[in-house]
DNA sequence: CGTGTAAGGAATTCTGACACG
DNA sequence: CGTGTAAGGAATTCTGACACG
C-alpha cells in the first residue's frame, strides 16, 4: 500500500531535460502548462522544474493529441479522473479505520 | 527482488538543484567528481546531470567530510562497497540459476 | 587538501509577440 | 487551436586560475 513516491512527485528537471524525455518541443510543454495540463514548480530565478510524474502525464497528453484530442478535452479527461482518484483514497481511508477498528493484518482478522 | 530503480538512477538533475537538496556548493560537487566520487553524465551543452542516487551518495560524502575523511578514504571506502555489492549479485545470480534448474516458486519446490 | 571567488564565455531558459491556419 | 520562430534579456553552468592554509 505505501509507495515510493518521494522520487517520482520531486520536481526537479529543467524544460530542456523534459524535451529529451518526452520527444516534446519547449513550446509544447509551456502551452500545456498554459492549458492547465501541468505545474511544474519554479526555481528562484524563475526556470520550470518537473517530476518525472509529470514526465509521465505529458507522455500521456502528447498521445492523445496525436489522436487529435484538443487540450480542452484532456483536461476534462484528467479532472474526471482525479475525482475518481480522490473517490478511491477516501474509500482506502474508510477501509483503514475499519481495519484499525475490527482488524485485519496480512489477510488474517483480529480482535483488538 | 525487482527494485524500481528506473527513476532512482535516471540522471535528470541539473548541478543548481543538487545544491538545494544537498546543501553543498557547486564548488564542492565538481571537487568530489574531480575526486572520483561522484560521475554525472553530460547533456550535449557540457552541462551536469545527476541522479537521485548520486544525491543520497553526496549526501553520505558530506557526512564523512564532516567528520574529517579525506576524499581519498572515502573513494576507498566506496570501492570496498562496490566489491561486496558484485559479490553478492554474483551469489544472487548463482541462487537464481539453481532454483531455475532445481526450483523453488513461492516457496515451495519443484523438479522441472 | 578542500573550498571560496572573480573572470569570461557558452549554453539554457524566460516572456511576449508575430505568423500560419 | 496548437506550434514554430526570431528577439532580447536574465539566470545557469562551465573551465582554469589564484588564494588560503
Amino acid at each position: 500500500m505505501a509507495e515510493e513516491t518521494s522520487y517520482k512527485d520531486k520536481k526537479v528537471i529543467n524544460i530542456g531535460t523534459v524535451c529529451e524525455l518526452t520527444g516534446l518541443s519547449e513550446r509544447q510543454i509551456r502551452y500545456y502548462e498554459e492549458r492547465k495540463l501541468i505545474f511544474p514548480d519554479r526555481s528562484k530565478g524563475k526556470t520550470r522544474k518537473y517530476s518525472f510524474n509529470d514526465i509521465e502525464s505529458l507522455m500521456k497528453i502528447a498521445n492523445m493529441m496525436e489522436e487529435g484530442t484538443q487540450t480542452y478535452e484532456i483536461r476534462q479527461k484528467m479532472k474526471k479522473e482525479k475525482e475518481i482518484a480522490s473517490k478511491q483514497a477516501v474509500r482506502g481511508e474508510i477501509q483503514g479505520q475499519l481495519n484499525a477498528r475490527f482488524g485485519v493484518q496480512d489477510g488474517r482478522r483480529f480482535r483488538s
